[in-house]
DNA sequence: CTTGACATTTACAACGTTATACAGCTGCCA
DNA sequence: TGGCAGCTGTATAACGTTGTAAATGTCAAG
């Protein structure tokens, strides 16, 4: 059987509560008595039974992440943001993954995934901002991604409409005149309204075409969808001369489709992702994208979800993290190849 | 403040055990008082408490799942696979990894960093049998990945040897005569080495060299490890005609470094994988792979933890789940490369 | 109408921890 | 020496749940 502070206690011939003292580094403990519990709970082998700390102080000291899906790179690198940033101030990280549908994300929000954790972050896709409005549960929620409605809750995002400018603006600089966009949801998604509009915005303010026929919407982020998305614009008879994806993966997978009709990355088509995953950084054409920084992005969540655990009910606040485009071979001016990139 | 079993109870002027009879679904309820305290639970949105029901009945419905890395795409797909294997037996999992460092898996396998789990599944890299021996935590743990010393514990893996010669015979079977294994670790990992292990005993069968020129040791398990170990190999003089990589982010690695130096894949070096990781089907030159059944081994791991749980002290049993070679354009005999693969 | 059998409901005691309030003890000052 | 203040340590009562055993209710057979 385990053994609990009564053990502990009767073993050492002290209270309770001076064992507990001891455990919790209580101040007002004289050094002898400190010694003799701490040899008892050493030789018992002693360790606090969470469960029951939970139930007494309300805190459990888990929080949980809540992602579309692991299988994206991105999402599995900021995860492991997550986890370290919250290890940083012992918590743990319960993950769980919604596959991006909106019943998965009501039914965590609500909290009936996991009902013991002290706080939140999710990571919505489809999620709408009535569905957060009646938010019963009481544990802090922090949304990753960037919402354009008024919550009172923090988001961690990084400024969709502006990096997608910059994609854009990028692509145009190099001198490309029709410029499609992969991985629109039909609205369905608010990150990804966002990027199209930043890809619109920034075509229009250069008096360049930014048509529907340039939009591909797709189901999925994978890579499937990718390559399923750049089929079909080119089976439509568009050429565009370069392509904005939605994400890496979706970048990666329209061009493998490149690559199977014998159209070249970069110099017929320029090819631009969003993330900047690793696998982006070692196929035959590596991949320009634009880089959240997820090291950021997770230590942000994880202080602002323990920042709204102390009860201060400040007012929510909207936290940018940094992003920056990193330059490779599929938007490359001209010129060879670089050698292996640096990660 | 949260509604507990005791408002429920005043409000619908029952017992408190009667309400958490009709909570728990106890059988000997009336309909109509079944009926009278579900309205009660509804009116005041009572929700139970898992930290007083997990101090009650010493378990905690949840269960620790420890990776190496959650960036390699093959453990975030597992991750999946056993977070969803484990929704279905009302389970939650949280997530660790350990970076495939000693220290880290010796910390998780004693239970230091998630000490309210039922369970641990744990994957190690690095951890040796000793380190396991004098395990004085008492949740079951099952081990992820062939480990080749006796343990009191489950094990659930494919046979990485068999694996290994499936690779290779089927690069020998392709006429290739030298065959070069990128990812050992100098025997600090037991995967790898059995990996080793089939390769050598595969090539040696065949008559074929098997020498340590033709093996890359690593640090890591990433891209940047598979180009570093392929550019080690070029630039030592080997030029061998096939490589068998540890796993796909590696092999991926190493055919971008082919890339540049102006080798053809498959041509001049064919290219076999491990994993099957999505990112290994869409690159210009799709990656022929050994790809293990993860939706089994998540299935199998839940199930063996859960089974353990019931503390019956069976005999620990060695699961094999399934595997297969799927042969994509990296090691394509001849012709054509073929249409966008199915997944 | 009594009895017994069984279905339903209840009271109470855990589970292991920490907060609260208080009791001893020490040392210091008047 | 008495008294007061500040340290230490302790007994007790929660936290919210479920298992146990006992109390109550119901119904049919005798």
């Amino acid at each position: 059987m385990r053994v609990s502070l009564k053990d502990v206690a009767a073993h050492a011939g002290v209270s309770i509560k001076t064992v507990s003292n001891v455990v919790n580094n209580y101040q007002h403990v004289t050094p002898v008595m400190r010694e003799r519990v701490q040899r008892s709970i050493d030789a018992l082998g002693y360790r606090p039974n969470l469960a029951a700390r939970h139930l007494r102080k309300g805190r459990t000291g888990m929080i949980a992440l809540a992602l579309p899906e692991l299988g994206n790179p991105y999402f599995a690198e900021l995860a492991a943001a997550v986890i370290d940033a919250a290890a940083a101030h012992d918590y743990i990280v319960l993950l769980d993954h919604t596959g991006g549908r909106r019943e998965q994300e009501l039914l965590v929000s609500q909290g009936f995934r996991a009902r013991v954790i002290d706080g939140l972050i999710l990571s919505p896709i489809e999620l709408e901002a009535e569905d957060l409005r009646d938010r019963a549960e009481n544990v802090p929620l922090v949304l990753l991604g960037e919402r354009d409605y008024d919550l009172p809750y923090d988001h961690i995002a990084i400024d969709n409409v502006a990096a997608a400018r910059t994609a854009v603006r990028h692509l145009v600089g190099l001198g490309r005149r029709e410029v499609a966009f992969i991985g629109d949801r039909r609205g369905r998604s608010e990150p990804a309204q966002l990027r199209v509009r930043g890809w619109r915005e920034e075509l229009t303010a250069a008096g360049l075409p930014a048509d529907d026929g340039l939009v591909a919407a797709t189901d999925g982020w994978g890579h499937v969808d990718g390559a399923a998305a750049m089929t079909r614009i080119l089976d439509a008879g568009r050429r565009p001369d370069a392509i904005f994806a939605y994400n890496d993966p979706m970048a990666i997978g329209a061009m493998r489709v490149l690559y199977e009709r014998g159209l070249r990355v970069p110099e017929d088509i320029a090819v631009v992702g969003f993330d900047d995953v690793v696998e982006g950084h070692f196929g035959a054409v590596t991949l320009t994208s634009v880089s959240p920084d997820k090291t950021a992005i997770g230590r942000l969540a994880v202080e602002s979800v323990l920042a709204r655990l102390g009860g201060e009910a400040a007012e929510p606040r909207r936290v940018w993290a940094d992003y920056r485009l990193v330059e490779r071979e599929s938007t490359l001016g001209r010129g060879a190849p670089a050698g292996v990139p640096q990660g």
